[in-house]
DNA sequence: GATCGTCTGTGCGGTGGCGGACACAGGACC
DNA sequence: GGTCCTGTGTCCGCCACCGCACAGACGATC
C-alpha cells in the first residue's frame, strides 16, 4: 500500500468522482474534511483476500482492478473500477473482506475514506446509500457479463471490450501496460494476447511498442468487441448520474 | 410465472429459509401477513431482463438459477439461490430491473414479499437490511467464482462443482434434471455435459437415467470438483449465520 | 403393446487456446 | 558502446471443447 496523501481536499476534485459528484452539497461538505485525496501507483494494492478493509477508495483518475486468485494460481479480472465508481463494497456490506484482492492498474489519485466514516453515512440512510447500492448492482452486473463473456467468447473480442473499457476512463488514447499484464488480467496465455494484439493492429485499430498500446480507430475496436462492452455502458448509463453531470455545482 | 398460493403462512415454514430464519422474532411477525407461501415449479420466471420486479423470494425447499442471457442467445448461470437466500437484490438496490433472469430449477416453496414491503422492511435499517446485505455478498461472491471457473475449469470440474451445490440444497440424493438443461445452465454443449457425465458414472461417483442425475459417493465428486465448490461454501459460511441455527425459535 | 417425442450415445472434423521452448528486439543502465 | 533484463514474435504439438449429424433407447401416452 504505498498510497500517500498528496493533497488536501479540492472538492472540485472529488466532482470528478461520480459517485461523489452524485451526493447532495450537504454531504459532500460534511465528508470533506475526512475524503483525503491520495496518489496510486500501478501494482499498489488496495486490498487482498482475508485482510481487513480500511479505508474506501473513490477514483478520480486512477483505474482499480477487481481481480481473483484462484487457489491454484489461475487468476482473472472480474470488474474494473474508475471514477464512475469506488473500492470497498464489503466496507458496507457487512462482511469486511472478500475473497478478491484490488489492485492499481492505471496510475492517478482517488479520495480514500475511513471504514468508520463510510459505515456511518451510509447507516444514515441517505444520498449516499442510494449511490453505494446503485453502484454495487453495476458492479454485479460487471461480474455477470464477465463470467458470461469467460465462457462464450474469443480472447481477441475480450481484449476490444477491455482497451475500450479503459479507453473511456483514461485521458489518453494509450495504456501504459504490457501484453503480459495484459494476459494476465485476462486470465490467459501471454501469446493469446500477442495474436489478438497482432491482429487488431493488422486491421489498424490498434499500434503498440513495448510496455504501450495506443487506439487509434475506436469505432475498428467497437466492431470487434463483444456485446459485453456496450451492455455494461448500458447498464451503468441506466443506473449512474450523466458524467459530471454537476461538476463544479 | 406460475406461482400460485398455496398456503397461509406459517412460521416453522419461514424459518426454512435461513435469511428469514436470521431475523429476530418481532421482524418476522411484523412481516408475517405480508409473507406468502407459493409454489414454483421448473421453468417458472420470476424475473427477466427489464421487467419490473413486483416480489422477493425467499426459497424454502426450491432452487432458483440467475441466468444471464447474451445478445447473441449463448447463456450462463451466474449463481444459484437456495433456502440459503433470496430473489430480487435489485429491489432494495435501486435498479428494479436486472439485465439476467431468474428460473426456477427444482420443484417447491418459497416465501414472497410484495417490493413495497421489502423495501419499507429494508430501510428500516435493522436486521432485515443487515442480512440482504450480507447475502449480497455472498451472491457477489458467487458471481466472481463463476467467473473465474468459467474461465479455468474443465466442465467435468464443473460439473461436479454444480452438482455438489444442488445437492446441498436438496433433500434427496437425486436431481430431476436432464443433461440437456444442465449443459444449457452451465452454458457448455449437451454432448460435453454427457462425456463429462458418463466418466463420472464409469467412476461411481454419479448414476443417471433419462432426466435423473443421483449421486452415489459425494467424496468422490468432492475429488473432481474444482475449488470453486468449496471457496463459496466457506465463504457462505463465514457470512451467514449456520443454518437452522435458531429453527423453531 | 405400438407409437412418438424426448433424451442420450457416438463419431467426425475443425479450431481456439494451452504449454513449453527459444529467438529476437527495445530500452535502461553501466 | 556493450550488457542485461524485460517484453515480444514464432514455432511446435496437444487437448478440450465446439458444431453437426444421426442412431439408439427410454418412457409416457394412447
Amino acid at each position: 500500500m504505498n498510497a500517500r496523501r498528496s493533497d488536501k481536499l479540492m472538492p472540485c476534485y472529488a466532482r470528478q468522482n461520480q459517485l461523489l459528484a452524485a451526493l447532495p452539497a450537504a454531504v459532500l461538505h460534511r465528508l470533506s474534511l475526512d475524503l483525503e485525496l491520495v496518489a496510486l501507483h500501478p501494482g499498489d494494492v488496495l486490498y487482498e483476500p482475508g485482510r481487513q478493509l480500511e479505508h474506501a477508495h473513490f477514483p478520480v483518475t486512477a483505474i482499480i482492478s477487481l481481480h481473483y486468485v484462484t487457489r491454484s494460481g489461475a487468476s482473472s479480472e472480474i470488474a474494473g473500477v474508475g471514477p464512475e465508481g469506488m473500492v470497498g463494497i464489503p466496507l458496507f456490506m457487512g462482511g469486511n473482506t472478500t475473497p478478491s484482492s484490488a489492485v492499481v492498474r492505471a496510475e492517478g489519485h482517488a479520495y480514500r475514506l475511513c471504514r468508520r466514516i463510510l459505515a456511518a453515512e451510509f447507516r444514515r440512510d441517505g444520498a449516499m446509500q442510494v449511490q453505494l447500492l446503485r453502484y454495487t448492482q453495476v458492479l454485479m452486473m460487471q461480474m455477470c457479463q464477465t463470467a458470461a463473456c469467460n465462457r462464450h467468447h474469443s480472447i481477441e473480442q475480450q481484449l476490444s471490450r477491455w482497451l475500450l473499457w479503459h479507453l473511456d476512463r483514461l485521458p489518453e488514447q494509450e495504456l501504459q501496460m504490457t501484453q503480459e499484464l495484459v494476459a494476465d488480467l485476462l486470465g490467459v496465455r501471454r501469446e493469446s494476447i500477442t495474436d489478438a494484439a497482432r491482429h487488431l493492429q493488422e486491421l489498424g485499430f490498434i499500434q503498440y511498442r513495448r510496455g504501450h498500446i495506443s487506439v487509434l480507430n475506436r469505432n475498428g475496436l467497437q466492431s470487434t468487441a463483444c456485446e459485453c462492452y456496450f451492455a455494461v455502458r448500458k447498464e451503468m448509463a441506466r443506473l449512474l448520474p450523466e458524467p459530471q453531470a454537476n461538476s463544479g455545482g
